[in-house]
DNA sequence: AAACAGGGCAACCGCTGTCTG
DNA sequence: TCAGACAGCGGTTGCCCTGTT
């Protein structure tokens, strides 16, 4: 089966994001939501790749991005995790606050991977990684500016307006993450059956009815398709995903299936 | 000061899994 | 059951920056 190409490559942009472009994603987000990347660039008047506007708004744009250098903790917790998990940066990167998978990838094969092969074993020895002062932080408006003569500096213009809509967005996003983070990030159905029902409703109703309605609002929490119930209950044989210790959470989404409240809270308990 | 090499990170690419009709 | 469409994942690449010679 073919799969058509997820946009014209013709008359579209690449390379590094202006901030005028970074301002317009964050904005057409932050009063749309993102239900569909791939008609959010035309929607949003942007020259740009569904694909590549995820990628700038999950790895730079999102609000509740960590920036700087990763601490001892952090590395010791992405070398214990990669030692679990293996290459499952999605997985690793549930795990950090803040962190995304393309960063810890990054920080894996240029720090972290050399060190142990250097013998450290990332755990004992809570040093922190040497890192080149604010080199991260000059690079990405270095090379705006490279791409842009009249770009300026993000970090400095765009940080209020980044930061104004972080609460925005993040409100919005937060109830859904909460449940789905751990089956959103992940990969292969391996880890997901190990770990998730295959299509937790939520994730489904939220996705699929998000595309149809292009409202963020019914791109929250939504009652799922009597088929995509019965898959899950085929494959279950329980309305709840198997995890010890996490029933109270799952009588929410009972309830959730039972009411299609959309309101309710679904946070997992820790 | 200039040239070069390597490091570091953002962005791209190709693929997979899962959905709906 | 199949085809088409989508989001999301991990691997890879390109380019800028920094340190060294």
């Amino acid at each position: 089966m073919g799969r058509a190409p997820c946009c014209e490559k013709e008359g579209l942009r690449r390379g590094a994001w202006s901030p005028e472009e970074d301002q317009r994603l964050v904005a057409y987000i932050q009063q749309n939501g993102h239900p569909n990347w791939r008609a959010l660039p035309r929607q949003a008047g942007l020259l740009r790749c569904g694909k590549s506007c995820r990628l700038r708004w999950i790895n730079y744009l999102r609000p509740d991005i960590k920036r700087g250098n990763f601490s001892a903790d952090e590395e010791a917790l992405v070398v214990r995790l990669h030692r679990e998990l293996g290459n499952r940066w999605s997985a690793i990167a549930a795990q950090l606050p803040g962190r995304t998978d393309n960063e810890i990838k990054n920080v894996w094969h240029t720090h972290i991977k050399k060190r142990l092969e250097d013998g450290d074993d990332g755990e004992d020895k809570k040093k922190p990684r040497k890192s080149k002062p604010a080199a991260a932080a000059k690079r990405s408006s270095a090379a705006k500016k490279a791409a842009d003569p009249d770009a300026v500096d993000i970090s400095k213009q765009q940080q209020p307006f980044l930061t104004g809509v972080a609460g925005a967005v993040q409100q919005r996003e937060q109830r859904r993450d909460n449940f789905l983070h751990g089956h959103r990030t992940s990969r292969g159905p391996c880890f997901r059956r190990q770990l998730w029902p295959p299509h937790p409703p939520s994730r489904v109703g939220a996705h699929h009815q998000g595309e149809k309605e292009n409202n963020l609002s019914s791109a929250s929490f939504s009652r799922p398709s009597k088929k995509v119930f019965e898959r899950w209950w085929t494959l279950w044989k329980w309305p709840f995903p198997p995890w010890p210790g996490t029933w109270p959470g799952s009588l929410r989404i009972l309830f959730f299936f039972l009411s299609g409240d959309k309101n309710i809270s679904l946070c997992k308990e820790s």
